[in-house]
DNA sequence: TTTGTTTTGAAATCGATGTTACGGTATCGT
DNA sequence: ACGATACCGTAACATCGATTTCAAAACAAA
């Protein structure tokens, strides 16, 4: 049983202060852990005897002994290059709850869409996006809205002329008429397909708009539309749909976009880094 | 110049008990090094003021300074050596299917997160959510901000009392004092740290409201104030981060929040469906 | 061998670090 | 709202470990 796991199953029963502790060695383990107590507690924002009681609690009679125990576990690890930290999977008593459960079925979700997916189709999608001379909107509905919101932060940040829908949708015809033909729409639209979508995506149909489309393996009707269609899976037997798979694509072709365009990209996340950037990177 | 250089470059000038010194180090590298001097000097066959002006020797000026040192040596080190300040996508090999590849680490990061999720946390994270006698604001930083919306817009319907705080960070501050002991706060930070969360953070913990961290592995510092911190992978090894992983662990929070006091939600939901949701079905 | 120099470790010192005791504070149940 | 319980951090304490001193040992040169 290693350090990293008798915490992980201790964690649960630790107190408030005493998981601060905890988190802090697992989110830098283990060099965390031979640092002198009081360098410790001040990384984990609890106090010296919250450390102490810690690791009396996972089961060490003192803080030199649980150091070492670090030690001589690093020095083997160190030994067996090989081994680069991952536990197999195996070897982890993970209960099946409900929760492991779920993720499972979210992963699923990844892995069939990342099959199913028509790469040309991700290609020229791709392609439509990094030609930074068409303008680009982005929008969604009721839930994936969000994951519009999500892709546009990023695409504005590598490449000009990003717009998004927002609010109330009779704002958007005033903003279809700024578009050209050429431009580019990434619509996301899931089930519970909702005919606001449709009808925007008409109108932007009738002004020549490529209209690039994600959406779910039923196909949202907006497809009739739609230059280029983009299903995922999001069924995953529960109350709610999970849009990760929408959201893993939306990342995917971000990267993707970023790296086509990574002339003009790099400058302006630079440019965007200075004026914007530095602050958090103080928090500490 | 690392440690180990320094030792490599100083050898020849080094007196016999002191090579000796060096040696074991060399030997065992960091690990030797990182343990008191005592028993250094005894690894080594030698003694403790040998193994000082060693340390002294290769420009040290304290063993405690030598220490720490390598301490940061070795925490660089392990981290997975990805990394290193992002390199340039240029340099990346981008061969075939670069987008498989993609979402093959996207779904990894799903598996790893769900694999050190501590399940006990997100069930009492879920349990706070439930109880709808307590508020619940959702926000989120930069990017993240998004899921937060995400989140906010499944919860909203389960459960009443549910705020987002977006726009402009000053206009929070007002909405924070509408909030009472007791009640619970969502947020979402995750790498390029934003300190105005972390100030908001601190302001929610003073007046005593729980906060629920969903952040990444390396933790934001807004973790000093939560009382439940639920890290995730977020690392792909190119230009963007990827929060998939906090989309899904959102999902299915969501998800068992909503089972939990479905009695409540399910009249909610079958409420707004009527007021909201049947225009939809019909398109196509 | 003897002398002068360098190197080394034992022992003493001093400071830092781990540890413990205690009082204030938050939290929970009644 | 009130009292009981558990939790946490401040501060005093004690121990351990880093550092310095110094004298003996090793070595080099005469």
């Amino acid at each position: 049983m290693t350090v990293e796991q008798s915490i992980r199953d201790a964690l649960s029963q630790l107190t408030g202060a005493e998981k601060k502790a905890a988190r802090a060695l697992l989110a830098e383990y283990p060099v965390a852990g031979l640092a002198p107590v009081a360098e410790f507690a001040g990384n984990a924002g609890t106090s010296a005897p919250t450390v102490l009681r810690f690791v009396a609690r996972i089961g060490f009679a003192s803080y030199p002994a649980f150091q070492q125990a670090l030690r001589r576990e690093l020095q083997e690890s160190l030994l067996s290059p090989l081994e680069k930290g991952r536990p197999e999977p195996a070897e982890r008593a993970a209960p099946p709850s409900a929760i492991g459960e779920t993720f499972e079925r979210i992963r699923d979700n990844l892995a069939r869409t990342a099959e199913e997916l028509p790469l040309a189709e991700i290609d020229e999608a791709c392609a439509l996006l990094a030609d930074s001379r068409s303008r680009c909107v982005v929008l969604g509905g009721r839930f994936t809205d969000s994951i519009a919101a999500y892709m546009a932060a990023h695409l504005r940040i590598v490449r000009p002329g990003v717009r998004r829908f927002e609010g109330q949708v009779s704002t958007w015809w005033d903003q279809i008429l700024d578009l050209r033909a050429g431009d580019v729409a990434v619509v996301f639209d899931v089930r519970r397909y909702q005919d606001d979508l449709l009808s925007v995506a008409r109108g932007l149909a009738g002004r020549k708009v490529r209209i690039v489309l994600i959406t779910d393996q039923w196909l949202s009707p907006v497809a009739r539309h739609a230059r280029i269609v983009l299903p995922c899976r999001i069924d995953i037997d529960m109350t709610w749909d999970s849009n990760a798979a929408l959201l893993a694509l939306a990342e995917v072709i971000v990267n993707r976009v970023t790296l086509e365009s990574w002339k003009s990209a790099k400058a302006r996340i630079e440019a965007l880094e200075l004026a914007h950037g530095i602050v958090g990177e103080a928090a500490d």
